[in-house]
DNA sequence: CTGAAAGCGCTTACAG
DNA sequence: CTGAAAGCGCTTACAG
């Protein structure tokens, strides 16, 4: 920006900067003292005079000296950057954000910044993003698994990075893993819809090669079985991957011969979308309904939304606390770590079924 | 995790890692090239000899070389290291949590890895963060300003880091600003109760110190005035921080002598605390109502809620586009884009006002 | 306790 | 077109 910049006419940015940062080097100048007890002294080496630890400070001080981390990593003996990179499959869905602020909290209190990324659930978009974020020499990887096979993290683990998936298990590889309990959160859910006297309730789920989606699945039918309740295929839609996909299936349920008094919903997007189809039919009033994960709003719908919460940022300071005790040496076997979920009964759920069908 | 680990005694972390990355160095040896001949196939540079290429490419493959993006960053001529900080003011808020994806859209076309942060609306946890984020060598910042006061980013604009604030001007530094037509939204919000007949309007706001506050309440007053609507001081209450504060708020302006009969909800948790309020008054259907910022389910409440919508992502997109530019060399004046609100109709705004009042 | 020197993994003038 | 050498900003044995 001043004219004398062209007097740098090295790369092709070379004359973006118009200023410098001031380097350990010239902080040692300034002070007086070698690179070395700059060095020292910033590292809080209690070894060093305290007269030149004082003019070390004022010299930082004078020239607005930081230190250059990336430079620091590359020499340090552990290689530890203080940055770890976070795989979701959407920055910005509701529960991958407050899982990341999960993480955020933990490694905030030990000054290290994460990298985030969203994978969109496709393993190959999952495995570049881990590349990107290893090439920038990351301690540790949080990882909402997209992809099936995470073999190509093995060589990476035993170069020391630590890594915990989150949300779903990995595949092909051994590591930490912290779980919502879905089938528990399916399982309670369901009971709480035969507990109002529910006995056809239908179920609406995700894709099935989803491990979550499986185990919602699961509770469901294990619930239904502990009441000795028949499993009807025909109450059953799963491979619904969106809110308007699950209106269709819902509006299909309730058209049917012997409709469902009762409907859960497997999903966040599923459940909006079951919402639209009862509020289509005048039916929201009729038909019970729960649905996984909580949702903005929820209690201010008429009749409240009965939901079983994830903790969504439970389950990412969790995460982030067996990343660090990896990352602090801790050698023992891998351990899964399973997260309860709760019911919030707001009305929907606490439906009777009518009593003339 | 060998038992011969111990042999390396050097760091605290030192026996964390059994196994070790390949270096450029290695490569070289393998391939039987130069480090530098490495160097330049990896960079692309066409004067390598195709066959050399070739050779180092296989070594690569054999290896499992992967490139120290940070060691590269440090002897780069130009210092980048094609990764940006950014600052909201919770990674978990759903507006925040969809700028970021806009912003990651465009970084990620461009191999651009974006570090995330909170700074929970907190003017020094943003300059902590932004400090955080320069020492890891950060090429740009996209920061949603908490402090007020950004003379602290001066030299390391002045020393080529590129800047752009979004959703809020930055103080005391002039860098480019991307916003949301936060007067227009509230004055089309305003004008769209005043066309339904209102005219007697609350008004809730968020503090006054948030830029967008103050440009929401001065569109509502210049919505009323334009239609010679005097501005009614008992019909406006501010300073509301959160869902419960507005709900009280509301149930204020509604038990007072003359209340108002439709309210306009100055941000998403006050929208949400009117609903609540209105719900409990059962008043729901009499008064009208629209909330600045949209909410999931809001087309499934009864009634549908009517708001004013953002365009989060279109802001990160466009912050992102506006930092890169600048990392282009683009030297122009500073910027500021202001990009248009959407009114969405579901109900809740369109409510005539009660006749007999 | 302090400093001079080596070197982390790379890029880039500089010779050839 | 290729390689040997210097050096980015730091940390860390090694002497003193």
């Amino acid at each position: 920006m001043t004219p004398f910049s062209e007097t740098f006419p090295s790369g092709a940015n070379g004359d973006r900067a118009s200023g410098r940062r001031p380097t350990m080097r010239e902080v040692a100048a300034v002070a007086g003292v070698s690179l070395s007890t700059v060095s020292r002294a910033i590292n809080d080496d209690p070894k060093v005079d305290p007269d030149l630890a004082a003019k070390v400070r004022d010299a930082v001080a004078m020239l607005g000296y930081r230190r250059d981390v990336t430079a620091t990593t590359l020499r340090r003996a552990d290689r530890l950057s203080a940055s770890i990179g976070l795989v979701f499959d959407d920055v910005a869905n509701p529960f991958h954000a407050t899982l990341h602020r999960g993480i955020e909290d933990v490694a905030r209190g030990r000054g290290v910044l994460a990298f985030a990324g969203s994978s969109d659930e496709d393993g190959e978009r999952e495995r570049d993003l881990v590349h990107a974020f290893l090439a920038r020499r990351v301690d540790g990887l949080v990882i909402v698994p997209a992809g099936s096979d995470h073999g190509y993290l093995l060589r990476d683990r035993d170069a020391g990075v630590a890594l915990v998936f989150v949300d779903r298990p990995p595949g092909f590889i051994d590591a930490d893993v912290v779980l919502s309990d879905h089938a528990g959160g399916a399982r309670a859910a369901t009971a709480h819809l035969l507990v109002a006297g529910h006995r056809r309730i239908g179920y609406l789920g995700d894709r099935q090669r989803i491990h979550s989606a499986a185990e919602r699945l699961r509770g469901y039918s294990e619930a239904l079985a502990a009441e000795g309740v028949a499993i009807d295929p025909a109450l059953v839609r799963l491979e619904l991957a969106d809110s308007a996909t699950a209106a269709a299936a819902t509006h299909e349920l309730l058209s049917g011969d012997d409709p469902p008094t009762a409907v859960f919903a497997g999903q966040n997007l599923i459940t909006i979308g079951a919402i639209a189809a009862l509020r289509a039919r005048g039916a929201q009033h009729d038909v019970g309904l729960v649905g996984f994960d909580d949702v903005t709003l929820a209690d201010a719908m008429d009749p409240g939304l009965t939901v079983v919460a994830q903790d969504a940022a439970g389950l990412g300071r969790t995460a982030a606390e067996l990343l660090f005790a990896r990352l602090d040496g801790e050698a023992g076997p891998t351990r899964t770590v399973v997260l309860p979920t709760t019911l919030i009964a707001r009305g929907s759920g606490e439906l009777c079924p009518a009593v003339a069908r």
